[in-house]
DNA sequence: GCGATATCCAGAAAAATTCCTGTTCTTTTC
DNA sequence: GAAAAGAACAGGAATTTTTCTGGATATCGC
């Protein structure tokens, strides 16, 4: 992890398609060698993996939000877990420390659709026993 | 935007640099119509970019964290802004309704850093008056 | 110093992409 | 309902990219 690595890292997270040739003449490589060097940061899993950032608006999830839900016994996080796997307009699920025992990011609809999430999908798990919706208003920043 | 150019996108997530042709045997469709197609869709948007997943643990930042901050006037924006456009660490900001008006989210090598960017990055920042931070303890999930 | 490993480059073969043309299918319009 | 216009697709040629060799150079540990 040089600074080479470093610079084919950035131009990468601008465009995970850019062609090794392309790179190659930005950070004055050979065509071969930048290949070799983006084999080896996908196997030592520096690189997780290559993806597209749709933009959820056009797909019609204007509403982004964040849900924190208070969980009363471990013995519901498998249940839980199932439930937030399977849905699709939770983008991500973190296990906190705190207040509250997990923070969601979810991307909807709408309102109608937030509701039907925290009411017919996340309350009716076992042993939630509240929750805590913050509405995003705009962001100025959205990076991995 | 038909089901065919979903598979497309649900191939492209998993695998943002699947070929063309890969792709084209998958959907059963010729090579320049699943090129074309991919140029559509990021020519409307529905494509933002593509882009790199990169493994925060190999990078170093093994500690991820929510900041939530309130600022005190509007006037306190644009100095706010620019501070967290700059920061490396902060993945994503953005503006809330409710009781905090900006929700951070953080990426740093430990508590250390996490001190030094709320002392003396975010409180830095006039109009800073309050600020709330929830660590992360781990991920079940985490797309785009 | 000396071997082992890693990294690099150059050139050739394989694969993929792009571009072009002709065809089919759908949609529009009369 | 039929003809015209437009969009989407498949096939093939030219270009670009990738991959695979072989060999040179540098680096590290012993």
């Amino acid at each position: 992890m040089d600074h080479i690595d470093q610079e084919i890292l950035q131009l990468l997270k601008n465009n995970g398609r850019m062609t090794s040739s392309e790179i190659s003449r930005q950070v004055h490589l050979s065509v071969p060698a930048v290949s070799e060097r983006i084999r080896k940061l996908e196997e030592s899993a520096v690189i997780d993996r290559f993806t597209v950032k749709l933009n959820r608006e056009q797909l019609g999830q204007q509403l982004l939000a964040f849900i924190m839900v208070q969980l009363e016994k471990p013995e519901h996080v498998e249940e839980f877990r199932k439930v937030i796997l399977q849905a699709d307009s939770v983008l991500e699920c973190h296990h906190m420390a705190g207040a509250y025992d997990y923070m969601l990011k979810v991307a909807l609809s709408g309102t109608k659709e937030l509701e039907r999430l925290i009411s017919d999908t996340i309350k009716q798990v076992p042993g939630v026993v509240k929750t805590n919706t913050m509405i995003v208003l705009s962001s100025m920043k959205e990076e991995m």
